[in-house]
DNA sequence: AAAATTGACATTTTT
DNA sequence: TGTCAATTTT
């Protein structure tokens, strides 16, 4: 038996054993969430709960799969099948399930947004869309659109009011590109990311009997991360729930960072009206960071309208000040990171150490820097495994073995060979579908490329759908195409190729495997994979993990908070979390990197930038402050008129849309600007405010 | 019709 | 920097 007395909190200890009936915990950063559900699927099981009966949501199937054999480890014996997984790989099982009962007799795929992008790009040359036009948006600015207008539930229209004014008129343009989206997605048996949820909403409440059979299965729900749910995912746990409502959704208000994806903090918040009566516990107790850090956060959060008071303390009095750091540019900023690196390493190795940034291409001068001094690091979010050419060539082939091909890999796998490009592959699918095997055949014929796929397909079929067998046959099928196609650097994708055989060997069925290389993109694979790397990672991917040592960089204007958010309070508020976020994640050490210039890549030039907001916010008694001289070493900063930073001359948003406007001869311009905040005087040029926020520049 | 070449552009975050 | 679309060459 467990002692959980002896093991956790009170206030954990009431999460673990409050089992009947809803509860929301509100868990502050490294408050023991994970610790807290671990228990309570140990405890369910010693109170006779069978595993099948319980589901376990979470952010990644990684997260779940964690909890679940530490929770087994708890018991001292395998938990056997608890359902776990993100809820699109949930109500992906179940769609495919219960496909016929939706119509798609013959089955589905799940795409990923380069195949939606393939959709919209087809779309729009019949519809011939944009020809010539020059600002007509991008493939994946539509795609990301119609996504955001779906999971946050808003018409297209007033989103990009809100959100992309710019676009305001591509309106009808883009509208008929979704509408057309929509049907093709249909026509070809496509599910996007947001049709999983959908359509599993539409199963469950048009069916009865799927719903009845689905709450008789999960008789008890855990959502982890409930912060991070939108609108159709928290509806879709009250259907599950609601006949017993024995669910229970951990989450923190504080650290909902995926409001662009349609998240909604609002759940967490509405969460005791969905669930009348919901029990509602806090865990505040925080084990990881020491005081002075956790001193830091707590005074990020007064800043924000946060709806649940929480105040984090720890019994980890003692510890270092939070340094903050200021170098002259983004490059001695590479560098100054660099020499804590090798400090700090001679404490801790280095995969202990993290450095944390807003955006994928923020540790570019970083990242010159470690390969200079050989240092080995691991990079997490920014570009997919799976978005890479190579990659998605290799899966292409593989969905074609998979009995019924959808057009997209077909048109991908056909492409390759020579000589053939869209049309005669279109064409080639159309003899396919219609069975005429003749047209095949002949072109077989002449064809010595396609006969062997042909043959290579045959060959497939033998393997009864075994993943291991049919990618390591494709990928050996593929080898002279990717010398041909990628000779560059051809070691590294061969060893990706290689990461994506040993992927496929852990399934035993090749449609789940395919779906999961869509859903859950194995980004994460090199983590076990190298031991003493360097962690460098954007925020949104460092979410629920924790480091000894982590480092903040690009802390200035423009960066975090992002460009994009300077005009909208409530995504100022959300970047400001995502510094909360960043901050929470540090166990000792804990430094903030404040760049007084960075690298303009349109420009090319450096340009002064102030200081991100938040660290304007922030008491000066909760840091220590360190400047870089000119002699490029770090000494105390010393008390100056100017306040030590580097005076805003001239917002770096005015002055791209200046050079723009110089350069290439724009009639007019019109841009976001923020209210109030930036007075700009070009000469030779009027400026004009409308709409109270936007500069419009002409001539 | 496909392949190669040029030219222009835009950079958040992810299931 | 790499990607994407338009243009030219094969």
């Amino acid at each position: 038996m467990i002692d959980y007395q002896q093991s956790l909190n009170p206030a954990q200890l009431e999460a673990v054993t409050f089992t009947h009936g809803p509860v929301l915990v509100i868990a502050g950063a490294g408050s023991g969430k994970t610790r807290t559900i671990v228990f309570r699927l140990a405890y369910l099981v010693e109170k006779g709960v069978v595993p099948e009966n319980m589901l376990l949501l979470t952010f990644t199937r990684k997260a779940a799969n964690e909890m679940l054999s530490r929770a087994a480890a708890l018991v001292g014996r395998e938990l056997g099948s608890v359902s776990g997984g993100t809820f699109h790989g949930f109500c992906f099982l179940l769609l495919r399930k219960f496909a016929g009962v939706l119509g798609y007799n013959n089955g589905f795929q799940v795409m990923d947004s380069g195949d939606s992008e393939d959709i919209i790009r087809g779309i729009r040359s019949e519809l011939r869309l944009g020809k010539g036009d020059r600002s007509f948006p991008r493939n994946r600015t539509i795609l990301s659109l119609i996504s955001k207008s779906r999971n946050k539930e808003v018409s297209l229209e007033k989103l990009i009011e809100k959100d992309a004014f710019h676009l305001r008129e591509y309106t009808e343009d883009i509208d008929r590109v979704k509408n057309a989206y929509f049907m093709e997605k249909q026509r070809l048996s496509l599910l996007d990311y947001d049709d999983l949820l959908f359509f599993t909403e539409r199963l469950l409440s048009e069916n009865r009997e799927v719903l009845e059979f689905v709450r008789s299965v999960y008789r008890y729900i855990m959502v982890d991360e409930y912060q991070d749910t939108n609108l159709v995912q928290a509806r879709l746990a009250g259907l599950i729930a609601s006949r017993e409502g024995n669910i229970m959704v951990v989450g923190d208000d504080a650290q909902s960072i995926y409001g662009f994806r349609g998240a909604d903090v609002g759940n967490i918040l509405d969460f005791p009206g969905l669930f009348p009566g919901a029990h509602i516990v806090r865990l505040e107790e925080n084990y990881r960071s020491t005081q002075p850090i956790l001193d830091l956060t707590n005074n990020i959060l007064a800043h924000m309208d946060a709806k649940f008071e929480k105040k984090l303390y720890s019994s980890r009095t003692e510890g270092i000040m939070p340094e903050l750091i200021r170098p002259a540019s983004d490059m001695s900023q590479a560098k100054m990171v660099m020499s804590r690196i090798i400090e700090l390493n001679t404490e801790y190795p280095l995969h202990e150490i993290a450095v944390l940034f807003r955006a994928g291409y923020h540790s570019y001068p970083l990242e010159v820097e470690l390969n200079k001094a050989s240092v080995p690091y691991q990079k997490f979010g920014g570009i997919k495994f799976s978005e890479a050419a190579h990659i998605k060539d290799v899966l292409s082939l593989t969905r074609l073995a998979g009995g019924s091909p959808d057009f997209l890999s077909w048109k991908r796998a056909l492409g390759l060979l020579p000589g053939v490009g869209p049309k005669t592959a279109e064409k080639l699918f159309k003899a396919y579908e219609l069975g005429d095997h003749q047209q095949l055949i002949n072109f077989a014929g002449k064809h010595k490329e396609f006969a062997e796929l042909r043959d290579l397909m045959t060959s497939l079929s033998e393997f009864g759908g075994n993943p291991s067998l049919v990618v390591s046959s494709v990928i050996s099928f593929y080898g002279p195409y990717l010398e041909k196609q990628h000779a560059e650097d051809l070691p590294r994708r061969l060893g990706g190729l290689e990461q994506l055989e040993q992927i496929a060997a852990g399934y035993d069925e090749l449609d789940i495997f395919l779906a999961d290389m869509v859903l859950e993109p194995p980004d994460a694979l090199g983590y076990s994979a190298r031991e003493d790397a360097l962690v460098l990672s954007t925020i949104h991917s460092a979410k629920g993990l924790e480091w000894p040592a982590v480092m903040i960089i690009d802390l200035v204007e423009d960066r975090l908070p992002s460009r994009h958010a300077l005009l909208d309070p409530s995504e100022m508020d959300e970047e400001r979390r995502l510094l909360y976020v960043a901050c929470t994640r540090a166990r000792d050490y804990l430094g903030l990197f404040v760049p007084c210039c960075v690298h303009h890549r349109a420009s090319g030039f450096h340009q002064p930038v102030s200081q991100s907001p938040f660290i304007s916010e922030l008491s000066s008694n909760l840091f220590k402050e360190l400047r870089e001289t000119t002699l490029g070493r770090l000494k105390p900063r010393k008390e100056s008129p100017s306040g030590g930073h580097v005076p805003h001359q001239r917002s770096s948003v005015a002055a791209s849309a200046y050079c723009r406007h110089k350069l290439f001869g724009r009639g007019k311009i019109i841009m976001a600007m923020p209210p109030n905040k930036y007075k700009v005087n070009f000469p030779g040029f009027g400026l004009k405010i409308i709409n109270g926020d936007y500069l419009e520049i002409e001539e």
